[in-house]
DNA sequence: CGTCCTGTTCAGTATTGACTGAACAAACTT
DNA sequence: AAGTTTGTTCAGTCAATACTGAACAGGACG
């Protein structure tokens, strides 16, 4: 706040700081970089530019990027005059990443009602799983409500209507 | 349901599935087949029959013990004729996972704030920051609620009175 | 056509971390 | 006390995977 380091460093210390979040949420730390970088500079960076100011090698970050668009958190753009291609922060990325969890529990909340059903009627091992199925849609729910939250608080700055997203929650 | 297979292939089949989701979630495979464990049998088993039943070394158990114990999903009891541990689930083990989730992503909602305050007050870059550690802020909202609508629905069953266990959403 | 320029792919390397098994310490049994 | 049983710790091994750098393919431009 009184500006006792550079932003630079404030810069480097943050993009470095999401790089391990990002690793400690499953992904290459190298991903959280580039993610933090589009956050941070919040202009479009050219494939070249990150590699060069992340000081890794082109292969990682056209892997890196590959993962974060599958993900839907990070845009190619490209630029008229350039041959390069650009990259800048989706959108609404924190609902992309949300959508990624809500989709796994599910997955999960699935996987577990699979095997109650397989087992016999009297099974008191149905109750415990039915509990813990019960906590992964509880859990999708809820995210459902942020997804929700996000997108009405951000409202439509891509131009395109949301039509009010509709409560998704469907299924208890 | 028909009974086509034996409960006892479809109680690997669910040890194993838990396995994988929890080596999804960043722990061991082999904490997530002890948890998985516990949940199917439901009593309480002695720490040679983890390691006999599940084919692992008793070094696994150990250090699979102690994750489970130090996130609150599993609690050791002893057993009065016998010299073993005894391990079963935590009271309200999905409680204890969602508040480690909830805590991970308030810690991380604060490092970002932090990141802010370091800047000088004209960056733009804050607006962006402000929006990444609000995403954080409100999924650890949300898991709130989850925790408290948990807490009611299973009440309690360990004896001890929850008393009415008070939405902590203190902070946005 | 040949030559840059740009991004992807892939084999090889390095690093991380899970798992084993043996050594160890503590507590019980005789 | 000697010998069991039980759980933890730790060095070593192994597998998974992040990352590099070189080879490659496709355009753009001369």
């Amino acid at each position: 706040m009184t500006d006792g380091a550079p932003v630079s460093d404030t810069r480097a210390e943050f993009i470095e700081k999401i790089g391990l979040i990002t690793q400690a949420e499953g992904m290459p730390r190298i991903a959280g970089r580039v993610f933090g970088m589009l956050i941070f500079d919040g202009e479009a960076a050219s494939f070249g530019d990150l590699a060069t100011r992340l000081q890794v090698s082109r292969g990682s970050i056209s892997s890196s990027i590959r993962l974060l668009e599958e993900r839907g958190l990070v845009k190619r753009i490209a630029k008229p005059g350039d041959r390069q291609d650009y990259f800048q922060l989706a959108p609404n990325p924190y609902v992309s990443m949300l959508e990624g969890v809500q989709k796994r529990a599910r997955s999960t909340r699935d996987e577990i009602t699979h095997t109650i059903n397989a087992l016999p009627a009297g099974s008191d091992a149905i109750n415990r799983l039915q509990e813990y199925a019960n906590f992964y849609a509880k859990t999708a729910a809820a995210i459902g409500t942020v997804i929700n939250a996000l997108h009405t608080s951000k409202a439509c700055d891509t131009g395109q209507a949301p039509a009010a997203p509709k409560d998704d929650d469907h299924e208890n």
